[in-house]
Parts: structure tokens; C-alpha cells; sequence
DNA sequence: CTTGACCCTCACATTAATGTCATGGTTTAT
DNA sequence: ATAAACCATGACATTAATGTGAGGGTCAAG
């Protein structure tokens, strides 16, 4: 199939597919006009970039164990588990500064409601 | 004082700092010789900045209110509580997709080293 | 008068995947 | 043969704060 079909099937933008190519992570023949010609095992393939990119890995993370993960399973690459470790590490970190930035943020909105309800109070003693 | 002064006391970058002036975040006059000279009070102002970019603002959002909480509280200036809240509500969309990531990869390395246990026992058993 | 430490502006780089536009070749159907 | 739909490459834009470097004034101390 061409790349426009190859886009259609997965959901992926044509801009995206050649993407992948130029990182490495996906291979296409060119037919004699130079366009893309892409077999039916593409359409898994994208697919299963799809969900690593989901997954927040990088197309540079992705590259170093997608041909192992294409032939056999996950935990017979030796390459995918110290990425999703290091993803999860990441994404702990980020976790406890969002969740730090959150708690300051809620001290402060709570602050500012009890100084507004304090405002208030005084304008009722004042009336 | 000059920039550089400034800089030191805060931390902040030179580089940042006028940035900060070009956001409209922070004013300074210019002596005869074109360099920027700041009052005391800049000191406070950029710490301020600094404040509130920790919390994930941007400088487009501090400037919406910087002037005021400069000069009266925070509960004092309407423009802060829905900045606050939609931040709030930003980190909490954050929070989510990560820890749904999160539980995807954790899945994934629990079914990877479930595999390879298996695996293990084939080779005892193989013994 | 020269050196070094300041300061200035302007502009490009950084990140990473994707969108978008320009320009132009190819194919298919009418 | 021409229009419509497809494909190609290349390049710039996107986000937002900061780093960095070029090229060039200013000023104080020696």
C-alpha cells in the first residue's frame, strides 16, 4: 500500500508516517516513481509506535528496541525494560513536582478565599 | 543598582532578567550610558517573579497581576484566584495522564518479569 | 592608553513531534 | 489532454524561558 492508505489504516498523518522513517523506526520500498510502497506488516508496525509514543518513550527510545519487539516479545528485549524504568523514574519526578506545585497552589487559593471571607466579616461589622 | 547586582542578589540570569523587563514584568530606567539601573525594590519584584514562574505561570499570566500583588495581597488582586484555578485544573490533567502512564509501563514491567520467571523455570525444569 | 569588567542589542539555539506551505512530479479518470 | 487526487522533498512554525555568542560601547584602575 502507499503511504496515504498506510495513514488512513492507522490514524497516523502522512507527515508522521515519514517521520518515523527518517528516525529510523520504520522501513518503506520506493517504487519506480519514488513514491512509498509499504507491505501489511506497517500497519502493526506504526501501531505499535503509536503506543510507545503513548507511552511517553521517545522515537530515539523507540528506535533501539522496535525491530526486537516487532519479532518476539517485550520481555525478550533486553533493551525495553531499562527504558521503562528510566520513563518511570521521569515520570515519578515530574508526579512529585506537580503534586508539590499543586499543594503550594491550594495553600494559596485557600489563603486568598479566607482572606476575601475575613474582608467580608468586616464589612458585616461595619453595616 | 545595575543588572549585574541584580542578578547576583536574585540568582536570576541577566539574560532572564531582561526578559523579564521585555514581558513587562519588571521596569527599569536607563542612565545616560543606556545601562539599566534598578531601585531596591527590584530585588523583591523579581523574587516575586521567580515565585510565581515556580509555580508553573507563565510570564503572560504574572504580568496580569504582578502590579497588583506588588502593591496589596494576593486576595486583594481578582486577576490571581482564576489564574490559580486554571492552573490547578491543568496539573490535575497532568497528574492523571501521568499516573495512567505510569500504570501502563508498570503493567508492562510486571508482565516482562513475569515472562522471564517463566522462563527460568522452563530452563530448571530443562535441567 | 590599555586592560578588564561591566553593559548594550540582536539573533540564533534549545526540545520533539507534528502541522503546514511551497513547488513540483505522477497517476487516473474523464 | 486535462483535472483531481496522490506523492515527493524541503523548509519553516509551533512552545517558553533561557543559554550563548557576535559585535560593540563604557568605565575604572593601572
Amino acid at each position: 500500500m502507499r503511504i496515504g492508505e498506510l495513514a488512513e489504516r492507522t490514524g497516523a498523518s502522512i507527515r508522521s508516517i515519514r517521520y518515523y522513517e527518517q528516525q529510523g523506526l520504520l522501513a518503506s520500498v520506493r517504487l519506480a516513481n519514488g513514491y512509498r510502497e509499504y507491505t501489511s506488516l506497517a500497519e502493526e508496525q506504526v501501531r505499535t509506535i503509536q503506543l510507545y509514543l503513548q507511552l511517553g518513550l521517545t522515537t530515539e527510545q523507540i528506535a533501539g528496541f522496535l525491530n526486537c519487539v516487532l519479532q518476539s516479545k517485550e520481555a525478550f528485549c533486553e533493551n525495553v525494560l531499562p527504558v521503562y524504568e528510566r520513563k518511570l523514574a521521569e515520570i515519578d519526578d515530574q508526579i512529585r513536582l506537580l503534586a508539590s506545585i499543586k499543594s503550594n497552589l491550594e495553600d494559596r487559593v485557600r489563603s486568598i478565599l479566607e482572606e476575601r471571607r475575613k474582608s467580608e466579616d468586616e464589612c458585616k461589622t461595619c453595616e
